[in-house]
DNA sequence: GTGCGTGCAAATTCTTTGCAATGCA
DNA sequence: TGCATTGCAAAGAATTTGCACGCAC
């Protein structure tokens, strides 16, 4: 399981204590296909009854967030729910819908950074690319008339 | 000032009412070059002694949110403001020193998006891009080693 | 054994809501 | 005048912090 390996190299390099708890939280984000909160992780690990507080939940989703393993995402007006971050550099897609997630490799965000940065004169640090829609599945589901 | 009658527009087009108040807070948007929270707003509004309750901050801007005159944007990390929208599609970039805003016109997120789709198979609703970095005149200062 | 990590409960911050009074159209 | 709007205060949601105990190293 080589993305589990990848989250405790994360937290030994930092010098930080691989606990009970933390690997659950772990385990929980990579059962959690797509994007999830704090409060679904905490859910998720009171159901298998992995008694992790929400603090430790959110204590371990800030470290793994300053990492770079997890990141945030984004919906047009909340912060929404967190997501594994890829292995390389990449964006996001979430579904509105299902919440799955899918992650996006040459996105052509250089260019636009580079023209973002010729065209405004910032120096450019870090930039948030947020894509929300209905993934494959619901959208096949929400062409056929459901109802409210 | 095309810009306040732009908000105003808004409101009469929803069959809302202009109401001091609200005029108070598209005031205070205009006046806050680049980004702003309903917090200061509602402290421009204090100390411009126009008593706006910060309740009706919190409700003017979700009328605007809505309406498309302002957008939220949004760091890394956290929901962090709002900025006052384009007035056609374009993206924002925030200085992180200072909070002054750019308009980003012809980002060619079309393409971003659409490369997004057929990667994907997601059908797009929306999209979110976010900059942050230095304005021209924080990166200047910046550059100088202005110590912790 | 040491000190980091944990979990509870309380504190904090941000935002929304209920309701009576106010004022715009 | 009628009804949208306001503002207070209180409720609510999300997140952080203090502190005593427990466990990884």
């Amino acid at each position: 399981m080589p993305d589990t390996s990848r989250f405790s190299a994360l937290l030994t390099a930092k010098g930080l204590r691989l606990t009970r708890q933390r690997e659950a939280v772990v385990d929980a984000i990579l059962q959690a296909k797509g994007s999830f909160t704090a409060q679904e992780l905490h859910d998720m690990l009171r159901a298998s009854r992995s008694g992790v507080g929400l603090t430790t939940v959110y204590r371990t989703l800030e470290i793994l967030s300053e990492g770079g393993a997890v990141e945030r995402v984004h919906g047009l007006n909340h912060c929404e729910a967190f997501v594994v971050a890829g292995k390389h550099h990449s964006h996001t897609i979430v579904c509105s819908n299902c919440g799955s997630a899918s992650e996006l490799v040459d996105c052509g965000c250089d260019e636009l950074v580079a023209a973002a940065a010729r065209q405004t004169g910032f120096r450019i640090e870090d930039h948030v690319i947020q894509l929300r829609g209905l993934c494959r599945a619901c959208a096949r589901k929400h062409r056929e008339p459901v109802g409210v």
